[in-house]
DNA sequence: GTGGTCTAGACCACT
DNA sequence: GTGGTCTAGACCACA
């Protein structure tokens, strides 16, 4: 599978962006290790160092630790703290700019497509 | 006033945004000048270079047009023009990644707080 | 002046220790710019990459802010906030281990030497 | 029970540290066999030739000699040499840089705890 | 095998 | 001018 990067945001960030997906969807369980620098790096076509950049983020968040000779591993918890501090940031940084946003455009909900169960009215 | 400005989007952008709010919002009408270059860049701060930065790319959108010796003038349409081009933007854009961004986290619109007069519900 | 480097530890970590010993004895200010990373690629004769990265760390630590196309500059409350943060450090981290590793090499105060205005005496 | 590593330095530094305190608190004696490199690793949870590199050290300082057949013993002398190279190397290198750090600080004496029958005093 | 660091050199966006 | 990012390639210590 090859991969298009997004230009106007840094690789490394789209990869750290990648792997927070995968913990967040199970696809990477506390405990694994994630795939090697070197190995993301042929994979995906880009510079070890670049790979190395994305998971030194994950290391900053405390998502995962490095061990030494070893691989990097995902921290227990990471899952749970990765979903806490994620919706906290979409709840109070996130939203508001959206709603700020849709106001500024006079848009309502009712003209946004919304997920098959959910329903919004005006009252 | 001062201006605190986020260090992750240039600082022309900004202004832009900023210029593009204050159309919207009606501070600024068709048919008005803009403050002068040199005035924003005193009143915020910055390099006249970034605040001219900033104007050229409303040029380039096509809402406001030079005229020599006058100075930088807003275009007849370009509100109804701003509207419906941000509308298209986020719908087709900004809209999707929002659900996109939910639904990994796991939220629900019944989780956020919306505006007074709309409701969610589940069906 | 030429520079020695410490083999045993990353010359960006040495680089980011020299700069907030700098910082502790005034000769950087709150507000400062830090010197360029060109500049002092140049004058310490290391890859502009390294001094960048040691730069990183000192944003990391919410110690200085990067100004893109201006420079690096020394935030406001960067000298308490560092000294608190060391201060700390050596109380609750460093002297615990100091008086541990006395006591094993049967060391006494007495032993060693200390500055001038100051004695120690066992009671 | 299980043991936390330090991240930031070598695993069989760490094992030829507690090694050398265990001898110091007399633990282990001079003519005693260390555990076996198979016996630390299972007790350890890390790899035998971990623990291997950290006997190669101690064996390279002429601490323990390594007996064929039999196992690693520690060498007559060992007690009394170390505790003066360790002394040594306290004195003439991490004093002077502990000194210069609670200086940087400024930090006195006065505001670090010692042991008991310790006091110190400004003239 | 693993990650960590460094170099040399390039290109980019921003001020 | 400034910092930020990326590449290609190298060397090291660690397990």
């Amino acid at each position: 599978m090859s991969h298009a990067w997004d230009q106007n945001v840094p690789i490394y960030q789209q990869l750290r962006d990648r792997t927070v997906s995968h913990i967040l969807a199970g696809r990477l369980k506390e405990g694994d290790l994630l795939p090697s620098v070197r190995q993301v790096a042929v994979d995906l076509q880009i510079n070890p160092l670049t790979v190395s950049k994305a998971y030194q983020v994950l290391v900053d968040e405390s998502l995962v630790e490095s061990q030494r000779g070893v691989g990097m591993r995902i921290k227990a918890g990471a899952t749970h703290q990765l979903l806490e501090a994620e919706r906290a940031r979409f709840l109070s940084q996130d939203w508001p700019e959206i709603l700020k946003r849709m106001e500024q455009l006079n848009l309502s909900f009712e003209d946004l497509p919304l997920p098959n169960n959910q329903k919004v009215s005006s009252q």
